[in-house]
DNA sequence: CGGCAGATTGACCCTCATCAATCAAGGTGG
DNA sequence: CCACCTTGATTGATGAGGGTCAATCTGCCG
């Protein structure tokens, strides 16, 4: 699982003499601003962008801040899918079908550019450049989802953690932040609902890491300190472990 | 969750007066079908439509048998993200990527059409419904999928296997099948890895449920003697069961 | 008939959820 | 500025749910 919460974006498309810190790279984003443009939009931490049902009209690139997509279910229970930050693309979900498939809510107080899809959709039509490109968007909303499918059906909850911190340290590098010292835009129980764990099992397996030497926590800012160990955790069972220990 | 495993399908595109045992049904697949020629291929039980890596050139309609699709991780854990039946099509996650993003293998002997991408692209450019077509597709894959990860995230072991079932049923009285008696195509340990629990779970729980009245398990035959009081199993959680006893 | 893959069932125990208490950090109003 | 309240995080105790290991059973195919 090369990226279980990113969106994949091919390394050529990547420019590195241009990764210095906050500056903007070369996205999605980026790339379907370079076709058609939008209308930028401030929004508040806890706005909704869209919510479920509504009639899908826009994508949203995100300029600054980040996002969570949420999914309901009848009875509910709400599922975090993903966390999105700078550069990313939201509302691709409802591409083909006429609403929304999910709540879009601003952890932090941001701007968006809204991108009508009507335009897109007239565009892509005469541009076989850009149809491609939102072809390979869909795809990759649909790897990243598949990833975190994997996570969950398949990995235990340290491995889980591991894999977020791993995740989230090769998306700030992708952006030109540090990679070893970031700060956490949502709460625990945030993490949790992505993850499929409960709060206080985050919350302790983030402070056994830091006893383990693997990472520094202090609320939300997290240092990586052993990020070769932290990815050994992922395929680490505990059994195992034990039986070497003994 | 409307349909947790199942892309969905628009109901003005079924046609009920049509629905006799066995009938092919409108789907996507006779959706792409009208649109561009395909080659049937007959396949057997364990071959592989396509491999992860493999470089994309096909979509894959299936005409009869059932598929499995699986995605590895590179520690050599596999899990299963979806059993596709007769009308569905494979594939799909190919597009806008440059090879497959998984296994497709057959659970038992059938025929698949290929379609070539190359001839769909070059149509789609030219026919804005064809193009909106496969954004549909797209967007009923990611819908789906998201309705497997809240699956995976939030349910526990025996509304997993409940919603795995009253999809099946679903699906098998979408084709013109029997809703309450069918074959299951998969085993038990190919179940668990799609809803990610252990085969002995999976096994247990099946037995439980016919304890309880709601099925009749012979084997790989499913009976549903109770469809309602099976859907209720979603939702309901077992402390609240024991302390209504109580 | 034997062999084998798949399914069932039991015993045990690990992982994680649950319940609950405490603590830290911000924000607000006096 | 401090008292107060709220939200989020940490940590502990306990037990249920489901994984693991293992024995047995069934059906199927050569």
């Amino acid at each position: 699982m090369s990226n279980p919460f990113m969106r994949a974006v091919p390394s050529t498309r990547i420019h590195p003499q241009r990764m210095v810190a906050g500056e903007s790279l070369t996205s999605d984003l980026d790339t379907l601003l370079a076709c058609v443009g939008g209308t930028p939009r401030r929004i508040r931490r806890g706005e909704f962008l869209y919510r479920v049902g509504a009639s899908f009209h826009a994508l949203y690139g995100i300029r600054a801040g980040s996002f969570k997509s949420v999914l309901l279910t009848e009875d509910g229970r709400e599922q975090i899918t993903g966390f999105h930050m700078a550069g990313e693309v939201l509302g691709l979900e409802g591409i083909g079908a006429e609403t929304y498939a999910g709540d879009a809510v601003a952890l932090e107080d941001g701007e968006v550019i809204e991108i009508p899809f009507a335009e897109l959709d007239a565009l892509a039509c005469r541009d076989p450049a850009l149809q491609r490109e939102l072809f390979r968007m869909l795809a990759g909303e649909i790897h990243r989802e598949r990833s975190l499918m994997l996570l969950l059906g398949s990995m235990r909850a340290e491995e889980r953690l591991a894999a977020f911190l791993i995740n989230l340290s090769q998306r700030m590098a992708a952006r030109g932040f540090s990679a070893h010292r970031f700060m956490l835009r949502m709460t625990r129980e945030e993490i949790g609902s992505l993850l499929g764990l409960k709060l206080e099992t985050v919350s302790r397996i983030l402070s056994r890491f830091q006893v383990e030497g693997l990472i520094e926590v202090r609320n939300r800012e997290i240092g990586i300190v052993a990020m070769a160990a932290l990815r050994g955790v992922i395929g680490r069972t505990d059994l195992r472990r034990e039986r070497e220990a003994a």
